[in-house]
DNA sequence: TACATAATTGAAAGCGCTTTGGATGCCATT
DNA sequence: AATGGCATCCAAAGCGCTTTCAATTATGTA
C-alpha cells in the first residue's frame, strides 16, 4: 500500500492525502478525519526512504558504536542508548548506529554523516583536545556532544556533567573526616571526563597544602578487573592511602574485592567514594558495605540529548548550547574517619 | 554533488556513471577510471535515501531496543549490540533501532519492516509461543531469531544455545557431587531461555528421582537485587537448598551476597552454577570465589547473526537455518560436594 | 449584485538514484 | 554487400513521497 494507491481508495489527491497526514492546516477537518479512516484500515505507513529523498529528513539520530574484536563493549553505551530510547520513541525516531573501530571515529563519524541517513549526530566518548570537534563543526549538521574536550574553547553544543565539581566534592568530605592520604583510580587518561575528575581532586587537595602522588594514580579501563589491580597497587604501598576516589561503580566493585581480600574493612580502614552513571545491574545503596557516590543518571542524560537533537531537527524551538548537570554527593556507610 | 553534476562533468550519461560506479561489467575500463577519478577528486557519495528509494535496499539491519521510562536497560542488550556491530562494520552495515515499550513489541517490529529503512530484521527476547513469529513469516524480509519460541513449530531462522542442555548438565554435575535440594533462579516465566533451562533441571533430576520445588524456583528480572532477594527467600526455607542453578551471572552476583550475609560460605555450604553470556564487566573467574558457569558468548552470537543477516541480503550462499550452540559447562570453586 | 477573500483540493514537478529497453558503431562471418 | 554478434553507451521511466502553483468553490463585504 503506497500513497497513490491510498489516494485512489479515497478518492482524493496525492497531495491531499500527504497534507492531511502531515498535519497542514489547509485540509479539511472532515476529510483528514476520513484519511485517518482509512490509514487505520489498510495499515498504510509511508516510505520512509522515499520521504527521506523528498523532505531531506530521515527522522533519525547517528551515532558511532566503538567496537571492535575484543574490545570491550562498554556498559555505559548500552545504559545511555536506553535514555536516547525513551525519548526517541515519543517523537518517532529512531537510531542509526555505525559501528567503528576505537582508532576510526572521525572517519566513521564523518561518513554517518554524509551518509544521508541521519539528521543529527550525537557523540559520545570526548577526549581532551578531541579532533572530532573541528570536523562536526564543518559539517552542517545539529550535533550535541555529551561530555566536553578539555582544552578546546567550549563553543559547541554540549551536555555534561560537572565531574570537576564531583571530585571536587568528594574530595572535601574526605578531607573533613581528616583523611590525609588520597589515591585516585580513573578512567583513561585521554578522556575528557578523567582530566577533570583529576583536577577536581587535585584542587581540593591543594586547599589543605596535600599534593597527589604519582603512584595514588591509575588511568585504567573501567572495569572490575582493573579496579581489584588498582586497589591491590595502593594497598601495597608503604604509605597506604586511607581515602579512595574512583570514577566508576564498575571499577569499585573490583576495588572493594580487593580491600575485603587484604582483610580490611570499607568505611572504617579503607574509605571509597566512586562516581554513579545509575547502571542497572549495580545500585551502590545496595552494596553489602552501602557505597558513598557522587551520582548522575546516564540515562537522563541520554534522553535529554535525544530531546534536543530531536528538538532542533524539527526545529522546535532553541534549546540551551551548553549545559552543565550538577552532581549529587550521596554519603553512604563506605566512607568514615580516617583511621588513628 | 550529486549524479546529474558529476556525469555532465564527465560528459557521460547518469546511466553509465552509475554502471560503473556499482562494477557493472558492460563498461569500458577506461571510462571506470575515469569515473572513479572524478569521485575522489570531487568527493562524490551517492545519496544513500535515493539509493534506497530506486533498489529498496538499505545496507542495513534493524532490530527492537525494549525501553521505557523506568524500564531496566539490559546489559545484555549491548553486549550482543556489540557482536553485531563487528561483524557488521566489515560489511558497512549499520543497524536502524527502534525503541520501543516492551508491551508493543509486535507493531514496533512491523513499523521497522515496512518503514523501508532495513533489509533484515533482528528478534530476541523470544518468549514462548511468541506472536512475533507469525507476523514475521508474512513479512518476505530476511531475519534471524536469536533463541527459539517454546511450543511453536522450529520452522522459522533461529540462533540459539541448548539452554536445556546447558542446565541438565550444570544439574547433573551436582547430583554427582551429591547434591539432592536444588533451587533454581531463574529469568522471567515467558521468556523462552527460562522454560528450557527449568526443563533441563526438571529432567535431570527426574532421572534421580527428584523433583524442582515450587518454592525453589524463582523467576525473576536478571537483576543482582532480584538475585539477592531470591537467595534470601531460598536461605529461610525450612529445608534450605544447597544447589543453586542460576541463570545470570548479574544475578549471582546478588545472590553471592545474599550467602556471604548468612554467614555461609560459597562451595562449601551451598554450590553455586550461573549461566555466563561473557560479560565485560562480570568475569565468574575472577569472583572471590570463582563461580562455576555455563558459557557461551553473547558477543560471539551476535557477530555469527549479523554474518547471517548480511549474508543473505547480500545474496551470498546459504546459510544454515537453524543453529544450536552447546555451552560449556566450566568447573570452579563455586560448587563442591554437598555438606553432610 | 459584483467583487475580493478564504477554504479546499489537485496536477505536476521534483528529490537522486537504478534499470529497462533501446541505440550506435565496430568487427568478423557469410 | 549483407548479416549477426558484441561492446558501449544513453534516454527515459520509475521508486514513493512532498511541495509549488493553480484551480475551484464557498463565504463575506460593499
Amino acid at each position: 500500500m503506497n500513497l497513490k494507491q491510498l489516494s485512489e481508495l479515497l478518492g482524493l489527491s496525492q497531495t491531499t492525502v500527504s497534507r492531511a497526514l502531515n498535519g497542514y492546516p489547509e485540509v479539511n477537518e472532515a476529510t483528514r478525519e476520513r484519511v485517518l479512516q482509512a490509514v487505520k484500515e489498510t495499515g498504510y505507513r509511508p516510505n520512509k526512504a522515499a520521504q527521506r529523498l523528498a523532505t531531506g529528513k530521515a527522522g533519525s539520530i547517528g551515532l558511532v558504536m566503538p567496537t571492535a574484536p575484543g574490545h570491550q563493549s562498554d556498559v555505559h553505551f548500552g545504559e545511555f542508548l536506553a535514555g536516547l530510547g525513551e525519548e526517541a520513541v515519543r517523537h518517532d525516531f529512531h537510531f542509526v548506529i555505525m559501528p567503528a573501530d576505537p582508532d576510526d571515529e572521525v572517519a566513521a563519524l564523518r561518513r554517518l554523516a554524509i551518509s544521508g541517513n541521519v539528521d543529527a549526530l550525537f557523540v559520545a566518548y570526548m577526549r581532551g583536545h578531541d579532533p572530532r570537534l573541528a570536523m562536526l563543526k564543518s559539517l552542517s549538521m545539529p550535533y550535541v556532544v555529551h561530555g566536553r574536550s578539555f582544552g578546546a574553547e567550549p563553543d559547541y553544543p554540549y551536555l555534561d556533567i560537572d565531574n570537576e565539581g564531583a571530585f571536587y566534592d568528594a574530595t572535601r568530605l574526605l578531607l573533613q573526616l581528616g583523611h590525609t592520604r588520597f589515591a585516585l583510580m580513573n578512567g583513561p587518561t585521554h578522556l575528557d571526563f578523567a582530566i577533570r575528575r583529576r583536577n577536581g581532586v587535585i584542587a581540593a587537595l591543594a586547599e589543605r597544602g596535600l599534593t597527589l602522588e604519582e603512584d595514588c594514580v591509575s588511568h585504567a579501563l573501567m572495569t572490575d578487573e582493573q579496579g581489584l589491580l588498582a586497589m591491590e597497587r595502593f594497598l601495597q604501598l608503604p604509605q597506604r592511602p586511607t581515602a579512595i576516589l574512583c570514577s566508576s561503580t564498575v571499577m569499585a566493585l573490583g576495588a572493594i574485592r580487593a580491600v575485603n581480600q587484604a582483610g580490611l574493612r570499607l568505611g572504617e580502614d579503607i574509605s571509597l567514594i566512586a562516581h554513579d552513571d545509575v547502571l542497572p545491574l549495580l545500585k551502590p545503596e545496595s552494596f553489602s558495605v552501602p557505597l558513598t557516590t557522587t551520582r548522575s543518571s546516564l540515562r537522563a542524560a541520554g534522553a535529554r540529548i535525544a530531546q534536543r537533537l530531536i528538538g532542533t531537527v524539527k526545529q522546535a524551538g532553541p534549546f540551551p548550547e551548553q549545559e552543565l548537570w550538577k552532581t549529587e554527593l550521596i554519603v553512604r556507610a563506605s566512607t568514615g574517619p580516617a583511621p588513628s
